[in-house]
DNA sequence: TTGGGTGCAAACGGTTTGCAAGTAC
DNA sequence: GTACTTGCAAACCGTTTGCACCCAA
């Protein structure tokens, strides 16, 4: 834990960027509630809690940052704000994310089968991937116990 | 060709929907570029060549109809705009893109990789499967020649 | 001390909506 | 004629920006 911390404290001093207390307010919630894919909202109303002073603008700006420094990763959603999580494994075997279409519940799942089909990509297309995203849309089992459809 | 449109008819009027004008402008347009996918502005600026008074609204208005139809597929993009492109192969191994973060291109591939994957996360986490989405992020051929990186 | 960081409020840009007028059926 | 559609302009909402003040290093 404390070694996450550490690491980010040693990212911003590369970078000449400080660490101020609402950057460290912010890092504690993303650490806090690292399952949860907080929306800006969200996370900006539980800092206001123990942290009124806080703009909203100042999220936006942190979170940038974060994700400029690979510490935090940003999930785009269609007009619907974006969702943020920490960037835990070092960039390797990122997990994807089932999105129920009712709830709004997001679950994790971790694959190794993309590998394969990004070498095909590579020797067919002459496409250099430096990022992929894979999505499944559907119902979570508690939506479908609800006769959802 | 003709079929595509008998068709998209006879969904209109099963659906008490009516064939409009701005409906036929926007899917000649949406047929004529079908390999182009179009941003809402994009398609109102061709449009508004040869229709002048076609509003905006109607544009959106119409995807959004042709979308709930099936006829067309909308791809969400993080707060820029959302694309749209004909759904030409009936839901049936639907093709993925390849985004090219410089230049913007969007190439399309094939892939049935994805079905086995389906079953092991209908299998794993109770997950309903209704849609998915799978996007690789990088550089196209030309703005690797281009010395982009 | 000083340049990066913050809060505020206004601006932005894509999208949606209310409403009166228009038109397909 | 009736209900679905449209055009217009205003509203919306997530996000960005300009600017004066603040504070970490």
């Amino acid at each position: 834990m404390e070694k996450i911390i550490d690491s980010i404290k040693n990212k911003l001093r590369e970078n000449d960027l400080r660490l101020t207390s609402q950057r460290q307010a912010i890092l504690q919630i993303l650490l806090e509630y690292r399952h949860a894919h907080l929306s800006v909202e969200e996370l900006y109303n539980i800092a206001h809690e123990h942290y009124p002073e806080l703009g909203i603008a100042t999220v936006y700006r942190t979170l940038d940052t974060f994700v400029e420094l690979g510490i935090v990763h940003k999930m785009e959603f269609g007009d619907k704000g974006a969702r943020y999580e920490l960037n835990v494994d070092d960039g390797q075997h990122y997990h994807h994310h089932l999105f129920c279409i009712s709830c709004g519940t997001i679950i994790e799942f971790n694959d190794d089968l993309l590998e394969k089909l990004e070498e095909r990509i590579i020797n067919e297309s002459k496409f250099l991937i430096k990022d992929h995203s894979l999505r499944f849309y559907g119902l979570c089992y508690e939506c479908q116990q609800k006769g959802i459809e």
